[in-house]
DNA sequence: GCACGGTTGTAGCGATTGCTACAAGCCCTT
DNA sequence: AAGGGCTTGTAGCAATCGCTACAACCGTGC
């Protein structure tokens, strides 16, 4: 069921096609979680340990050797291949976060929590502000991903280019 | 028919309730405008341009004294609670556009050009790279969004301050 | 042997989806 | 007055939605 969630998106993710993606029916998924909310609820924290897990294998260990370092290479973790369709479902969070759903924006926040510790744990150990450093190079990631999704990829590269280069 | 867009998000966007917010009847819809899929790439583009309009009166006109001064006036302006509708439903466009809808895709990389032309203008004529400086503030401003829409605006706040004092 | 609780399949509910067939109105021209 | 094209209302199509009623299975404990 997250591989078709991965692959159709949320607006794809009706109890029948998952039912059928898991071999099951629609009557069992519904037995099993008690109604759909709690479905797609259990399927997010799914998901985002999975993506979780996918994010600590690719990012890289250890200390970057300067702040473009580290931006540099988080931005080139993330936005790797094999993450897009992770990021397809992420859009889709975001947009029902932005919407005021509370289950959705918990789901993010928690991600981008987990992900700004990351970065703060790859900062160099000269940087005297860790965190605000990781509260910048994830802002600049975040957008970045924003204009990959949108086609605006050459604008993403120009400014990370340009912010690892100043910092 | 874009208010109630703008209400209710792209998911609610079905024929009878967009009809009944027009005072007519899907049927009508469907007469003047062929197919659903029309139909919403028109109000897509009115919901661009109406957009724009509302940007171009809450941006600042003129120049900004620094880099850091034109972050700032952009992200407060951008980030101003009456886009709140808007950058709703720029979510779902984004998201659509994650997916590979062409029509969505397009429709957000000229929000985002327009959106960077505005900053590029905007950029003090001190500047050398005009270009870049808006590339890297629109990429900035755009992550900032992000973590406002899934409620971690204490991060955006922090980077974009940061980048403020840098620039 | 037999009842019992946990599990599953079949069928179906009412609501909503995008879209269409049909016909009735409308105004304009002849 | 009659016809013709543009517009519109009514009704309905097949498909899908989340969910449920009902009955049949299953292994276990008595």
């Amino acid at each position: 069921m997250a591989a078709h969630v991965l692959e159709h998106g949320l607006s794809g993710a009706s109890l029948r096609p998952l039912a059928k993606a898991a071999g099951t029916s629609d009557r069992m998924l519904i037995y099993h979680f008690g109604n759909k909310e709690a479905l797609i609820g259990e399927l997010l924290t799914y998901l985002a340990n999975a993506y979780s897990d996918a994010l600590d294998e690719a990012l890289p260990t250890g200390r970057a050797d300067s702040r473009g370092d580290c931006l540099d290479a988080i931005a080139a973790a993330t936005r790797a291949p094999q993450f897009a369709p992770y990021l397809a479902l992420w859009w889709q969070i975001v947009a029902e976060a932005s919407r005021g759903n509370a289950v959705y924006r918990d789901s993010a926040r928690a991600i981008m929590r987990k992900l700004l510790g990351w970065v703060e744990d790859f900062m160099p150990l000269g940087e005297t502000d860790r965190t605000g450093a990781a509260q910048q190079v994830l802002t600049l990631v975040e957008g970045a991903q924003m204009l990959d999704a949108v086609g605006c990829s050459d604008i993403a590269d120009a400014a990370l280019a340009r912010a690892i280069a100043a910092g």
